[in-house]
Order: C-alpha cells, then structure tokens, then sequence
DNA sequence: GTCCATGCAAACTGTTTGCACGCGC
DNA sequence: GCGCGTGCAAACAGTTTGCATGGAC
C-alpha cells in the first residue's frame, strides 16, 4: 500500500529536483480547481515567474505525471488538458455547446471494469470515462433525438 | 427512432456528394476491422487511388464522423484513431508495452451512465471509455502493485 | 452548367528536442 | 562542483486552410 506524500515529497524521493518551476507548475494545478492545458499553465506561471519557458512547463508536466502528481485528460478538444490528481477516482463531461466540463464520479463504473478486466487478464492502471453531450443550460429544447444516441 | 441506411445513403441524403474518395475511405473503414489513423487510411487510399490527397482523407472523415458513419477515438497516442461506427457501443482498452488494442462491451457502463446523467439533467451524445494498462501477455511479472491503482 | 469537393502547398497548433548556460544538491 | 534542469529556438507531428481546377448532380 502506498502511502502518501505531498507532491514535493513525492519529487524528491524519486530523484528528481525540485526546482523553482516545478514547484510552480505543482502550486498552479494544486490551487485552480480547473482543467488547465499546457498554455494556460504556462500563462499562469509567467505571471508569477517571467523566465519560465513553454518547454520547461512541457517537461514538468511529464515529470508530474509519471510520478503521479498530476494527470492528463483528452477532453475533446484535440489537446491535453492537466489536474491535480484527487484521492477519489473522478470522470468528465464536456457540454458540446458552451464547453463547459461537469466533473462526476461513478464507482459503479470502477466496479464494472474491474470486473470485466479481471476475466480478460487485463492489468488497468488507468480509466477515463468521456462523455459529450449538452448540459442542462444548452440542452433545453434538444429533446429531438436528433443525435442523441444514449 | 432512426433507421439505418447504408453509409452511401446517408451521405446521400444528407445533402452531401457521393465522390470516389469519400467512397473510398468509407469502404477502407468498413473492411478493416482496425483502428486507423488518418495517415494508415490515406496509404491505403492512395493504394487504390494514387490521386487522392491526405488533406481530403481528413475532410472526409470529418463528414463521415459528422454524419455518424465513423467514430473518431482518442486511444492515447496523441492523435486521433477511426472507425466504422458498430451497431452496438464497445470500449477500448490500450496495452502500455505492445500497443495492442482489446475492444469490450459493458452494458453495465451505459446504465450507470445514463441513471447518472439523468440526475445531473445532461443529455449525453458519445460516450468514450478508455482503460490503459498492460495485457495478459504483457502483464505477466508485473503484479508489484507498483503503478496498478485499480 | 452549377457549385461543391478536391489536390496541392502553405499555414497552423500543440508538443518535443538539441544545445549551451544555470542552479539544486 | 557535478550533473540534472532550464531557456531559447528550431524541429516536429498532426491537422486545417486558401485557392484554382475538377467532377457529381
């Protein structure tokens, strides 16, 4: 069982440094509850160190990432998006319409896959459960199954 | 309740012009049960047709997902994947070491989707569950829980 | 014949990399 | 001080677009 530390312990003891810009992208996706890309990091943390480069935010999320500090979210949009990761297991919707993301969580659906993996010998390390569609503000009058397929 | 036509009916009667090369990357899709990206669909486009362009292979497909013939899948590589749209909704898991894609039904994710979705008022319109890990070949030694987390 | 669709090349977006300098340990 | 990490700019991959020509209807 693995225990936790907070993500600048986790850089250290991996052997990894712990610099200036690391401890800044960390601080960024550990206060804004959002789902930041790349660019809106690097905004971000050009705002409170003007030096830091595109690329060194690039490296740093890669580095957060394998250690498990931060994950990746392909949200629809073609790029990535970043979060801190959250001690509970967590899935997104995206609204088609006004962009907005709903976060929700879904044991039933850990449950399931669990299941299912365990007959086919899969080892999971990681699930990411996608929905798109309209929320409730821009999916009034969308009653016209037109695409609604679920 | 939407009848099924065949892809050329659909594109047909969707206003759309039934060209050879839209033909042709529905047929390629149709035949191989894989998951291709744009650049393995346009070798085997130009393998029967050395005219065509990768730039329509991509404007078709964005038709052909637009009008529901082809879904596109984010499987984890960066870029985007294609696929005939199947009758009945399957999921993706993606093997870290070999890459080798499984496909598997899970009724089970649908209903608790949807039960979900119907509280938050969200009307859903794709549904993408993408599991990563590491196969039955691949996994074998790797039961040292070190990155499994489900 | 009309107008949408195509081919080509150039542009664009998101991300990665090579290299010399800088800084955490 | 050693060696990893950074900044910069250039390279890169995937995808999109402008424009003149071609082909479906």
């Amino acid at each position: 069982m693995k225990t936790l530390h907070s993500p600048v312990g986790v850089i250290r003891s991996a052997g990894y440094r712990l610099t200036r810009q690391r401890r800044l992208v960390v601080d960024i996706l550990a206060e804004s509850h959002e789902h930041l890309d790349a660019e809106a990091i690097y905004q971000r943390a050009k705002g409170r160190d003007a030096r830091i480069s595109l690329a060194t935010v690039y490296r740093s999320l890669a580095l957060l990432k394998q250690t498990g500090i931060v994950q990746e979210h392909s949200l629809g949009e073609g790029h990535g998006h970043f979060e801190a990761t959250q001690p509970s297991p967590h899935y997104h919707f995206t609204c088609r319409t006004c962009g907005k993301v709903v976060e929700f969580e879904a044991p039933q659906v850990l449950g399931a896959v669990r299941r299912l993996c365990g007959k086919m010998q899969l080892k999971v390390v990681e699930v990411h459960l996608l929905l798109s569609g309209y929320c409730s503000h821009c999916g009034i009058g969308r009653m016209d199954g037109d695409d609604i397929q679920i």
